[in-house]
DNA sequence: CAAGAAATAGACCGGTCGGTCTACATCAAG
DNA sequence: CTTGATGTAGACCGACCGGTCTATTTCTTG
């Protein structure tokens, strides 16, 4: 197991997220890593693509995570999708307001290629297939928690973006009223 | 009027809309518009950033033009939004499934500055403003007419970035039977 | 310890970036 | 025809880009 490896996938991803794939130069990686250059091409030897797609699955995981964390201890489906929303507005604030979704952000507007848009298409499907995991988990059926999750998806993802650009996470957080 | 002017910016647009604000360079611009470097700083002094905003400001009037089309003679509200996502799931096949909203995509992932932001926040609460004057038109509160369309416009940036990732417009036109 | 693998370190490279600058063409007004 | 404004044309610039390469240090294993 190696540190550098990660340090360099989350740095990457943390300003991925605010700038977007070609806003972000290797040297400033680099810098905030406090890592050589040899270094980071000795971890991922296809360079800055590799290392978008590292910090993409880092992402991806913690935001795992965060479901399920808001979803387990839960009363209902509602309640967890509040849980969740307010750990994700807290998420944007600790990037003071500057970022998307952790994921697209890092990913869209990349290289445009197949493995770029797999990974995000991926990603998005595992998020989308665990929220209705929980949504079935309260009594919903298959078809109605798959329309859930969906529904709390596509908001969410809007949410981020206007969130954004107003600079407010209050966004967020009122989400819950609007698709529950 | 000047028409190179405009070609610029639409075509500065079209490129943005794809690449977001970085993954496109001046030069490249300049080719597809078939304009010498000259005459881009002649029209927007402060270029790159200045005909970002332009062509922000091109494709979101072009949407609210759409939002109109799609509304004017509509029976219902559901009739509606139907109406307007199925035109915006064509425009997205028209750039071949490459763009997520074009005005997100143009602004988001640009220089971290102010007046991006507020170029952003005005152009969406434009929207939403409109779609919520069609949804009172249709009977709906104030209230409820602007929560449909937060609701409408959050679920679109969510299937915009769903339909790019999947590179399928379906996401977007499957989008009135979620939120309606 | 020896020896090779793994990892770090950073100088260096060609290409491209956004932007400036000067020269020239076009046009309107006197 | 002259003159000044508007717009076109593209050579040119320093900065920075992602990536390669060689040298060195650190770790692992016998």
């Amino acid at each position: 197991m190696n540190d550098t490896r990660t340090k360099l996938a989350v740095e990457a991803g943390f300003l991925f997220q605010q700038k977007g794939y070609h806003g972000v130069g290797i040297a400033e990686v680099l810098e905030r890593a406090g890592v050589p250059k040899g270094s980071l091409y000795h971890h991922y030897p296809n360079g800055k693509a590799d290392l978008a797609l590292a910090a993409a699955e880092i992402a991806a995981t913690e935001v795992l995570r965060i479901i399920d964390a808001s979803f387990d201890g839960a009363r209902d489906y509602a309640y967890g999708v509040t849980t969740f929303c307010y750990k994700l507005a807290k998420y944007f604030d600790i990037h003071e307001g500057r970022i998307g979704c952790p994921v697209s952000a890092t990913l869209h507007g990349g290289p445009d290629n197949a493995a770029f848009r797999d990974a995000l298409s991926n990603i998005f499907a595992r998020w989308m297939g665990r929220i209705a995991h929980y949504a079935e988990g309260f009594g919903q059926t298959p078809d109605a928690a798959a329309q859930s999750a969906k529904r709390l998806f596509l908001s969410l993802e809007g949410s981020w973006t206007l969130a954004r650009a107003r600079g407010d996470s209050n966004v967020i957080r009122q989400l819950p009223a609007l698709v529950c």
